[in-house]
DNA sequence: ATGAAAGCGCTAACAA
DNA sequence: TTGTTAGCGCTTTCAT
């Protein structure tokens, strides 16, 4: 049985709200008070009860933290820093999967809602209007896309997709394909807008693939798409559709970067062993961005939040860098002649 | 505003308690009453308050789950399985990242108590004393430890040692060598002493290298200490510590599987991309029976947890399996001279 | 600076 | 089967 707050008041020969006091509003009790008050907490070991204050001040110092899939190596990095930062501000964190379920992802923003005082959606699947009205019963700040109303956080996707392609570009390249990922993602919309602006810019053709699932067979299955088209340089949604592509395109013989050059999003860790060419986007500063920015939200709900007061939190765009590995090279000299499909 | 439990007993025209039973012990009310209730609830989006129930019950349906680093590509299948696992319970889990810090580990879990209706340690790094002393204060389940009076899921490490070793010494391999882990590692005494015993058993000599850090830098530092030993073959305390031997021994030139046949453990997502021989744990399976298991003893210790109540409890474990790949290979027929250290 | 009292939302005896 | 009552551990007026 751990000690209530009871205990201490008797042991100290003191009220409960002294003791109270103490924990919540320690400049309204005498420091001398305070300081025995403080001693024989210390000695009972006690806590005050975050599920009581709670009840009382509405609360929690708690967090929600909801990711389509924690598996998928972009995430822990953001989780982490996103963690870390909550506990600087005495904050706990739930962390939830979906399993890339959009109905999942209500529901446990729905059951979390009661228990914490904000929730973070990271690169969320459901939709906008499901979004919008969560919003309204809860703080949240959603992670890599942007929806009206809700404060977020975004990465920079489009200079980093026109880096990508000024940099295919440099290297000779006259046809670029993008591989576009799941059509209702946020990213993906961003990616594509600003590469096909950027390829006009540089006068080169740009083919549109896609959309495919944002893994690893999604890459396989865009290898063959990509030699269809007489690209010789390639953009993929993100690192790991990429690397799908790159180990397919290298068993069926195609040289990369010789014959193909690969860019990737996100420089996952596996983008760095395979020395992929990658858009990074700095995932730790947009954890701890985002808590900061859900902690604000939530602080500002707290005294009267008016629609207006909320909206004065404003998104947050995160520069993208893109790092030149070995997936890149000069184009071709010889042109490529289009491939039928092969099998496996 | 959330509606409370009386919003509902007012527009139900029933009393509190009534509606309190509907959700906490529904075959105590009138089936007509109920769906009565349930209608209202569902109209006004009632949905009890955890925290108020948790005051009164002492139980939060929330769980904890502590790991040293979710950026460890070993851990997301393992939270991802438990947090899983812990919603079919319809409970909550709290993930925390001690970032390697058995100092936070231990406040991490003294936060966490109060919250949760127990708390899993995924490869706890504090000491063995605290460990037993805070399973006194909240039901505790670890992960990769074996400490007395607490329950565990073990993974097979003996006999997947001796499967690497076998493997090798089938290859050929007279001299191993083990590439230890951090000194407090259950993981690391576990492998060490299953490898000394299979080593013996089939005759090859093997060397006892470390402890290195268990990271890419640890496995860059082995590098040069494996090459100091007459070992063709080496089994490394986890595989990033092997790819990072890997990658080390390549770029000095030493062809793996060519000169050193090398095996990792734990087989991550990045062991399959460089297509290293490692030995697999189930995670996911650990995860899931974790949840499991802290969730009886969280039930038992509610009823009346003698501690001959919490021991009945009985430790997992789990097996493993050698997944062959392309980094063990034959012996070499040359005998390898020993190298004397180069820089870089 | 401290005490007294009310109550957050809910459950759990006990009565009826 | 339903209502009544007390109270979980805490904060927060309002007095003193």
């Amino acid at each position: 049985m751990p000690a209530t707050i009871r205990d201490v008041a008797r042991a100290c020969g003191v009220h409960v709200s002294t003791v109270s006091r103490t924990f919540s509003a320690p400049n309204l009790v005498n420091p001398e008070t305070r300081s025995r008050v403080l001693a024989v907490a210390e000695q009972l070991g006690y806590r005050p009860n975050k599920a009581a204050r709670a009840l009382i001040t509405g609360r929690t110092t708690n967090l929600g933290l909801i990711v389509a899939d924690i598996t998928n190596p972009y995430f822990p990095p953001m989780i982490k820093a996103a963690q870390s930062q909550a506990r600087l501000h005495d904050h706990h964190v739930f962390v939830a999967d979906t399993d890339e379920n959009p109905a999942v992802e209500e529901e446990l923003v729905r059951t979390l809602a009661a228990q914490v005082d904000g929730i973070l959606l990271c690169s969320p699947r459901m939709v906008t209007r499901s979004l919008s009205a969560l919003a309204q019963e809860v703080p949240i700040v959603v992670v890599n896309r942007s929806v009206d109303g809700i404060p977020a956080v975004l990465m920079d996707l489009a200079s980093g997709a026109r880096n990508a392609i000024d940099h295919l570009a440099d290297l000779g390249h006259q046809h670029v394909a993008y591989v576009g990922g799941p059509a209702v993602s946020w990213t993906n919309r961003e990616l594509r807008r600003a590469a096909v602006a950027a390829a006009k810019a540089r006068g080169i053709r740009l083919h549109l693939l896609g959309p495919f699932p944002p893994n690893h067979a999604g890459g396989v299955a865009a290898a063959s798409a990509v030699r269809e088209t007489p690209a010789t340089g390639v953009l993929a949604f993100n690192d790991i559709v990429a690397i799908g592509l790159l180990e397919s395109l290298r068993e069926a013989g195609v040289s990369v970067p010789g014959q193909i050059s690969l860019i990737g999003v996100d420089d996952i860790p596996q983008a760095e062993i395979v020395r992929l060419t990658t858009i990074a986007t700095p995932t730790d500063t947009a954890g701890r961005a985002a808590v900061d920015m859900l902690l604000a939200r939530a602080a500002a709900g707290r005294r009267g939040g008016t629609p207006a007061d909320q909206a004065a939190i404003a998104d947050q765009w995160l520069p993208t860098t893109l790092v030149v590995r070995e997936s890149t090279g000069p184009a071709p000299s010889t042109k490529r002649v289009p491939t039928a499909r092969t099998g496996s």
